[in-house]
DNA sequence: ATTTGTGAACCAATTCACAGCG
DNA sequence: CGCTGTGAATTGGTTCACAAAT
């Protein structure tokens, strides 16, 4: 039944499925791929694509069922599969990110957070478990942590992405700019800020010909 | 000369001149399109073709000069025009970001926060001016900000959104967690910590196929 | 009458392969 | 000879158009 699904797929899929828990919030039961498509602003037969991977569920008169929908996405994709998860560097950033919620509503549970300054760690008052960067390695292996976000300044970026990689992390969101190495089998999704901004600023040039649908 | 820039490459572009300003300190002074490509994790040649878009520059015998390319790349995309920006949510991520100094560093001057609860912007301690949420408009339009990064809980998301948009802003970067209702010649960067966790833990689950390169 | 699901057709992006230059 | 730049081939994704379902 599961296909290789493409990762733009994958993404949008998430969008959906972000999208269905704010639908049925306001009382919706019902909703058309039309509907979805004007939301997310991609084409309709697009997101009938996307669900499609995931095996038949529509009602060919009356659209999805948002709940059924919202469940069979969480199925497909195991979006209930809980990971834990750990925060290294505890600037504002990382602090930030420590203390969101809803990492953990949805099922991502941070285990530990890591911090080259003693201070810092002393300071921060927070239930989780907090650690001198020398120990990540350590940690991660005897913990299990599958996920990790690195919160530090990009010259300390590759080292904590060694050291994360070497107890064993499966995936890493990187909010440092540093580039990091790649590595087989290791999954990174980097977020900079800066970098954001650049090609939003590049996208909004009056001469630049793609527009958004 | 130039042609129509995917996005792909444009992502790719930004992160080559981020991986250059790094070798660039570091001593280095040419590199090849093997090289780069091998820090980025994509093939060789579509690291040529990415600044093949932006005109000829390298050296047939010698690869890139490091510096050269640079320029290139910051002239080519217009990376160092200056742009205004402004932060709407002022909680621990807003703040985060508010005091983000590489945003500055590269062109983009944070020049309002804006926040609901009128205790908080009398508590942060800063030189940029803070208004209350119900000024978006105003002050967006009267100092003609073009980006803005919005930092409030979901619910609150797409009522910034509008505000903003009302106030002619051109780009956003969207770090809450609700799906905004696209707008024709807006362009917004989503960028959802969950979203990205759970794209890791699809993307590391040993029966997917797709494998970094 | 609508709206899904999907093969077919289309388009975009990556990769290949090699010509051209130093 | 090594490395860039680029048309050609290929792969991957999106869009189209229509059959199937209720």
């Amino acid at each position: 039944m599961r296909k290789d699904i493409p990762l733009p797929t994958l993404e949008r899929l998430c969008k959906v499925h972000r999208l269905l828990e704010d639908l049925e919030k306001s009382g919706m039961t019902r909703v058309s791929s039309t509907d979805l498509s004007a939301r997310l602003g991609v084409g309709p037969p697009s997101i009938r694509k996307d669900i499609g991977y995931l095996g038949e569920i529509g009602n060919f008169r009356a659209g999805y069922d948002i709940r059924t929908l919202r469940h069979h996405l969480e199925n497909g994709l195991g979006l209930n599969k809980k990971k834990k998860a750990c925060i290294v560097g505890l600037g504002r950033l990382g602090s930030a990110i420590l203390h969101y919620e809803r990492l953990g509503l949805n099922g991502f549970d941070i285990v530990a957070g890591f911090d080259s300054s003693i201070n810092r760690l002393e300071t921060i008052a927070t239930v989780i478990e907090l650690h001198p960067a020398h120990e990540i390695t350590e940690v991660v292996r005897r913990k299990g942590i599958a996920l990790a976000v690195i919160a530090v300044p990009s010259v300390a970026a590759q080292e904590a992405a060694d050291r994360l990689i070497e107890g064993g992390i499966r995936g890493i969101v990187n909010f440092s700019a540093a580039v990091l190495r790649p590595v087989k089998n290791i999954f990174v999704r980097d977020i900079d800020l800066v970098r954001e901004f650049r090609i939003l600023s590049v996208l909004s040039e009056p001469y630049w010909k793609k527009q958004q649908p």
